[in-house]
DNA sequence: ATCGTCATTTGT
DNA sequence: CAAATGACGATC
């Protein structure tokens, strides 16, 4: 049903004031006018209640109507007090019974909001289960007046399409390059050769884009890869054509460099996390490097993952999309299998060429004779390799970092323990007890292990790590320099030294190192995750990246027990097919990427009444709940409950979750609750 | 937070 | 039986 516009009530109590004011005169003065043409604004307003995220609809005064565009921030009155909010469209009718109230204010005539970025937050939102007001708080940055007054650069002209490059050695990467310039849109997974190049060749797709007259966005994980990439596409695009955001700029840059894309000043985009909604204009590729790093998870609601955002701006935007890594994700994997995306890998000719030789030191090896390297615990193997390297230049050795891991993994075979029924992690609760599944509570009574059969559990903690000093001694008169925590280097010096990093914090090494020690595989393989052999083998691809080719003397050496899948990977430096495998497995035990999880977090009460509230898909498995550590001391006891689904049914699970969100916001019933879609840790 | 609606209580 | 009060729910 749809109505003519009426008049509010807020200006008639405005005009009771006034009467009561002045004199009680009885004429009453005509209201100002309203805009002729179109004169209800639809509103996006800033309220993050799960039973109000739909649009409301305003009417527009007449004084405000040239200022009153779509996508740009206003402020309405919303239930008795001034909120913020987007103005999605102006339309001629409103659906709405009752009054319309106006708007109070115009905040900017910047429309920041742009058509594309408010379709996509909706549909992030409608992913994850979220509210689309949570969504614009992460894609849209806080006004800043200065930088909005600042004159505009001028657009630049683009470069010409550059020549394919390293792309060359991809099967089918000439082919993806040459739809870019045709402003097709191809979706690729690639699995990056190693070395130095992966950033110009993130350039040079780029810069193919841009030639084509379309736009880029590139996400990378962290700043020292930001780095890495704003170089390469300085070097391939020239000056003035990209912008570097990131959310630790100072709210004046962010907010000045996020207009010059959304002006379309510049066409290129490249920055951490917060990067992927920034609004270029015309986008004709999408690229998120090291989709497995935790670090594209964002941490506040609705929780979105930079690779499903990418995926989805790609699908909405008519765009290209390269999920790119050295490593592979089950999740890309699955975007292959499903005939979504194609999947660029290079010949094993070319991948022999390029990765060093990798060897296994299992972890009962013989120790190496020296004392020093006894005493560091280096087997054999991995202590003449090493001393080998250091003739050479720097040999980095990797470890794992310090922590307690409170998971149970088999005392046979050390593999993480699972639940048989449902195979979630094994744990146990508060140290002490029966061990139990951590997302269904089932107790591990008669446990066998699938691998080995063994009977035995052992609590998984990291105890000893090995420090650099103590690595130090093993090699005496070698310059030690420690990579990790509070001091994490970009780059090493190319010449002889041991370089001891933590995973994600290993330098780069101009000429490549000469060797590498991954040491502690065991520890990396035993944390309580759903996906430590892929993060394991993703962090020793992202460290083996950095040695130089076989063929100019570069040599691994893992210390794992090398019958492990993620362990033959690595010698075989073949990403996609582990995980393809993953992929297989983990749809054979019903878990992510081939299932849809959400992981609901809040007080037994909360949990309660939202369950009884959610129509869940029939499909659903209900996990739980598990008590888990409260978020907050002083809270009421905290619980968790699994909810799975295929991933066919991935949209109506969160459809579901959110209007159960709804009625328990709508009845305002106490306690608070977290819902997350495919959150990034799963223990 | 504020306003309107509707049920219930209270005053005559 | 009308006016006053209060609980509730929607919020344009």
């Amino acid at each position: 049903m749809t109505t003519r516009v009426p008049d509010g009530p807020s200006e008639q109590l405005t005009l009771l004031e006034g009467a009561r004011r002045r004199a009680p005169r009885r004429s009453v003065a005509e209201p100002p006018p309203l805009a002729d043409v179109r004169p209800v604004a639809r509103v996006a307003v800033d309220v993050p209640l799960p039973h109000l995220d739909r649009p409301f609809d305003y009417s527009v005064p007449a004084d405000l109507d040239a200022a009153a565009q779509p996508g740009v921030r206003v402020r309405v009155r919303f239930a008795g007090r001034l909120v913020d909010g987007f103005l999605l469209e102006r339309s001629e009718q409103t659906e709405h019974a009752g009054r319309l109230t106006r708007l109070a204010k115009v905040v900017s005539t910047e429309p920041v909001l742009t058509p594309a970025i408010a379709a996509l937050s909706r549909a992030v939102a409608d992913r994850y289960a979220g509210s689309i007001a949570d969504v614009l708080r992460l894609a849209v940055p806080p006004r800043h007046a200065r930088a909005e007054a600042a004159a505009p650069a001028e657009p630049t002209q683009p470069p010409p399409r550059p020549v394919p490059g390293g792309w060359a050695d991809y099967d089918g990467g000439g082919a993806f390059l040459d739809a870019l310039y045709a402003r097709a849109t191809p979706r690729a997974v690639w699995s990056a050769l190693p070395g130095p190049r992966w950033p110009a060749e993130v350039a040079t797709a780029v810069a193919t884009t841009l030639a084509a007259g379309r736009g880029a966005v590139v996400v990378v994980p962290d700043l020292r890869d930001l780095a890495r990439v704003d170089t390469a596409l300085l070097a391939a695009l020239g000056p003035d054509q990209h912008v570097v955001l990131t959310a630790d700029l100072g709210p004046e840059k962010r907010y000045r460099r996020w207009l010059a894309a959304r002006r379309g000043v510049r066409r290129v985009v490249v920055g951490t996390r917060a990067a992927m909604f920034a609004p270029v204009a015309d986008p004709g590729l999408f690229v998120v490097w090291d989709d497995g790093d935790d670090l594209h998870a964002e941490p506040r609601a609705p929780y979105p993952h930079v690779r499903e955002v990418l995926a989805l701006r790609a699908a909405h935007e008519s765009a290209g999309l390269l999920v790119g890594g050295h490593s592979r994700t089950a999740e890309g994997a699955a975007l292959v299998a499903s005939g979504w995306a194609r999947s660029l890998t290079a010949s094993r000719q070319r991948v022999r060429a390029s990765a060093p030789q990798v060897q296994v030191a299992g972890d009962d090896d013989e120790l190496a004779g020296d004392a020093g390297a006894r005493a560091a615990r280096l087997p054999s193997l991995a202590w003449r390799t090493a001393r080998e390297g250091l003739r050479r230049g720097p040999v980095l050795v990797q470890v794992p970092r310090r922590g307690y891991l409170p998971g149970l993994a088999c005392g046979e075979c050390r593999r993480p323990a699972r639940c048989t029924t449902c195979h979630g992690p094994l744990g146990t609760a508060a140290g002490r007890g029966t061990p139990a599944c951590a997302w269904c509570g089932r107790p591990a009574k008669s446990w066998t292990c699938p691998r080995c059969e063994g009977h035995r559990l052992r609590a998984t903690a990291v105890g000893a790590v090995r420090t650099a000093e103590e690595l130090g001694r093993a090699f005496p008169g070698t310059v030690v320099r420690h990579s990790g925590g509070d001091t994490v280097l970009a780059t090493v010096p190319d010449e002889p030294a041991l370089v001891v990093a933590t995973p994600g914090a290993e330098p780069v090494a101009a000429g490549g190192y000469a060797a590498a020690l991954l040491l502690d595989g065991w520890a990396m393989l035993s944390r309580p995750d759903l996906r430590v052999d892929e993060e394991a083998l993703r962090r020793w691809l992202a460290a083996a990246a950095l040695v130089r080719p076989s063929g100019d003397g570069g040599a691994v050496v893992v210390v794992a027990d090398a019958e492990i899948p993620a362990v033959q990977a690595l010698v075989r430096w073949d990403p996609a097919t582990f995980a393809e495998r993953e992929l297989a497995e983990r749809a054979a035990l019903h878990l992510p990427p081939a299932a849809a999880v959400a992981s609901l977090t809040g007080s037994a009460a909360a949990l309660g009444q939202f369950l009884a509230a959610a129509q869940l898909p029939g499909s659903a498995e209900v996990l739980g709940p598990v008590a888990v550590a409260s978020r907050a001391p002083g809270d009421d006891a905290t619980e968790r409950l699994i909810v799975r689904v295929p991933r066919t049914q991935g949209r109506e699970l969160a459809a579901a979750l959110h209007a159960a969100a709804g009625v328990r916001s709508a009845h305002k019933d106490a306690g608070s609750l977290r819902v997350q879609i495919d959150p990034s840790e799963l223990a």
